[in-house]
DNA sequence: AAGCTCAGCAACCGCCGAGCA
DNA sequence: ATGCTCGGCGGTTGCTGAGCT
């Protein structure tokens, strides 16, 4: 199956590399409108998003999704991470699926320059003067079997966690799903504040389909579940991003969006990594709706005052410009170089103060 | 202060399985 | 039954910033 098959994108006048703001804020814009059933057909909807429909997902899975975590893995997360690689191998999407707000991708990045360390530290450790040369990057690495159960009954730190240090995919592979079962029904796994138990997680990993991500207040589109279903009238089964309306006014120029849409995951913020500036963030939002689009202006360095981000505008000690900086034409550009929290503000004092932008097209 | 090294992370690449015509 | 499209997954790459010399 699959041979022969085309190149997901012709990769000839399309973007690459990282997303500029305005790529993310046209992808958020068009994803909140039409949904994403169709990644391919995403970009050529999505007018001036000259991104490859592979792209636009991981983007949009990886780092635009509103549900994710932001932040630092917790202990128990990154625990819960260790067993779960112990017992799954390079199962990333599986594990993401039990680890709710993180992505596959996150999930490896951790792995593989965090807990691959610390695993590989303590199986030494646990060797105890064992083979001491073990090549950092065969070993570890491997999927790891299933563990006896031994090793598990300690439920605190990671040195339960056995390493196998074999080359080759030869265990986790062979894993069926009553074997998984089996184990899982035997390994604690300390997800304490992530809310849900083992029975979940079995379900989770038999299913490929997190109780734990679909009983958020979000909506189940995480990497690792079904495909948000779009209609043409709800549009899919995603969470509202809740970009502030202005925003959305802003946009479509035509006020398309205006109504507040309370959506019903708008209080339950997904954990920030800190804590702190979530927290203020909230505080001063009151509505404690507006987390989100606070976060990613946070991410996308938009997030400050507007003599802030323009200071952030100038050209760096190597003379590079922002591409936003060097686009004026672009209205979206223009909305950028004000500082989407001060068009933001601005269009709640007035629309007037916003229309520099009178569209993003982000329909067909 | 400058150069170097390394860790972290975002994005890309290629393959695979499912679904459909 | 076959071939194609598409979404998804896992591995890898390359950029960037922090830390070190």
């Amino acid at each position: 199956m699959g041979k022969g098959r085309a190149p997901c994108c012709a990769k000839v006048g399309l973007n690459r590399g990282s997303w500029t703001p305005e790529e993310d804020m046209r992808l958020i814009a068009y994803i909140q409108k039409y949904g994403h059933a169709n990644w391919r057909a995403l970009p050529k909807q999505a007018a001036g998003l000259l991104r490859c429909g592979k792209s636009c997902r991981l983007r949009w899975i990886n780092y635009l999704r509103p549900d994710l975590k932001r932040g630092n893995f917790t202990v128990e997360e990154e625990e819960t991470l260790i067993k779960l690689h112990n017992m799954l191998g390079n199962k990333w999407s599986k594990i993401a699926a039990c680890l709710p707000g993180r992505t596959d991708n996150e999930i490896k990045n951790v792995w593989n320059t965090h807990l691959k360390k610390r695993v590989a530290a303590s199986a030494g450790e646990q060797k105890k003067g064992g083979a001491k040369g073990k090549k950092k990057t065969t070993c570890v690495d491997v999927p790891a079997p299933a563990p006896s159960p031994s090793p598990s009954s300690s439920t605190t730190t990671t040195t339960t966690t056995t390493t196998n240090c074999s080359s080759g995919e030869s265990g986790e592979q062979s894993n069926t799903s009553n074997e998984l079962e089996f184990e899982l029904d035997k390994i604690e796994i300390p997800m304490l504040d992530l809310g849900f138990d083992l029975d979940m997680l079995l379900d989770t990993v038999t299913n490929t389909h997190c109780p734990v991500i679909s009983s958020a207040p979000t909506s189940t589109c995480s990497s690792a579940s079904p495909p948000c279903v779009v209609d043409d009238d709800t549009l899919l089964d995603l969470p509202e991003i809740d970009i502030v309306p202005e925003l959305w006014s802003i946009m479509d120029g035509e006020g398309a969006c205006a109504e507040t849409a309370q959506a019903p995951w708008s209080n339950a913020a997904p954990c920030h990594g800190n804590g702190t500036e979530a927290s203020a963030a909230t505080a001063d939002d009151e509505d404690g709706k507006e987390w989100w689009l606070e976060d990613l202006e946070k991410e996308l360095g938009l997030w400050g005052p507007i003599d802030d981000y323009q200071h952030q505008q100038q050209p760096d000690p190597q003379g590079r410009v922002d591409p936003l900086s060097a686009s004026v034409d672009d209205p979206v550009s223009c909305y950028f170089q004000a500082g989407p929290a001060g068009a933001a503000t601005s269009a709640v004092q007035g629309p007037e103060a916003s229309a520099v932008i009178t569209d993003i097209p982000v329909g067909p």
